[in-house]
DNA sequence: TTTTTGATAGTTTTGTTAAAAAAGTCAGGA
DNA sequence: TCCTGACTTTTTTAACAAAACTATCAAAAA
């Protein structure tokens, strides 16, 4: 029955990447089931056997993204030495992943509407995770003494994400169109790098 | 005709006042001119007598509001020798004018629709200057010599205003509701504040 | 002449309803 | 157990009438 599993495995799979396709080029509510299925060369109605209905699906592709990413992270995380590169290492890794992922980030950020909600609790753990992730490293460089003793790394690094966010929102806002363009993309990343150099110089003696 | 003037101008003011209510209550759109009108026990008529349409009426208030607040950074920013003083200081005052206008532009910054174009030109003119004001602060701290020289502080300054808006933002958006809630508003301020302290150490030797 | 208004024209929003499209179900076949 | 076509239910779209609102203007009031 192991192989049976492994073929359901397989076929979920293909599902979600399918649908992971459907979802990146137009979005939650302008992919239907049917486009899906038709993608696939199934049946509608197997979709429904292999997941409840579409917003499970929907969020299914989102927590497999979610995983990589967070997977990436910790791979690396935990092995840096130095506190400049454990940050910037996230940085790269966390606009790579916007970048592959442009539209489907864009979707769901505002103008969709009927998005499921767990997509919220996906992003609080995806959240969590880095802060978590981040905070480990501040806490082993001040072990080892290279920055100034903090008592709550949490706070910084929260404080740092939602400073390295607000980069991209203001990059966005400042043109009138509510979209970023994908040109934008390279400049929010340089203004990040800028604002971590300065931010990390901040933590040190 | 000085006299004329003066009580035109009058009027104008009373009506500003009276729309700036309104608008900082309902918004833009569910603020009617008969309303505005009823406020002042006036005809509507009247309104288009002093200003030519609704949009333009709208965006005479905020200009009102943006000069207000600019004229508040302008005469104190200058006088501070203090860099962090100086960025202090317009982290509380931004804070205090949004708290006093949280409405008002919690009803532009997104949902709102059919909003005037020109408001988007108000915003940038008010950034350019917050950040003309503020790079003027570095040159001068730099010229004393109490931070390290900077090549472009302008774009530190763009880095910092965007990390800022971020704060505000990321603050909101961890929460289901798409509007900060007043109570968020203090803990914004502080994490705000907490950025800045950070800051301004990385810029320092 | 300047300020004000009631009446009204023109436009946008809202509410309604029927048709179309999409989500979701199910009995039954391989 | 895996899969499908046909079916039911729910949601979206389109069309259009009613209501609300913006904007105008001739004329009254100051």
């Amino acid at each position: 029955m192991a192989a049976v599993n492994d073929q359901q495995d397989i076929k979920r799979e293909k599902i979600l990447e399918a649908s992971h396709q459907r979802f990146l080029h137009y979005g939650y509510s302008k992919t239907t089931m049917n486009e899906i299925a038709g993608d696939l060369s199934m049946s509608k109605a197997l979709l429904y056997y292999y997941f409840p209905d579409k917003s499970q699906l929907y969020i299914a592709v989102m927590r497999k993204l979610a995983t990589d990413y967070l997977k990436t992270l910790e791979n690396r995380l935990n092995t840096f030495t130095n506190l400049k590169e454990a940050f910037t290492f996230q940085v790269n890794t966390h606009h790579e992943f916007i970048v592959n992922n442009y539209n489907f980030f864009d979707f769901f950020r505002l103008n969709e509407q009927n998005l499921p909600e767990t997509i919220w609790q996906i992003v609080g753990e995806v959240h969590s995770a880095e802060l978590s992730l981040l905070s480990n490293a501040i806490k082993t460089e001040v072990g080892r003494g290279a920055i100034k003793p903090v008592e709550n790394p949490e706070e910084i690094v929260d404080v740092l994400m939602d400073a390295l966010h607000g980069i991209r929102v203001g990059a966005i806002s400042q043109k009138k169109t509510n979209f970023p363009r994908k040109e934008h993309l390279e400049e929010i990343h340089t203004k990040k790098l800028l604002l971590l150099d300065i931010f990390i110089k901040g933590l040190m003696y």
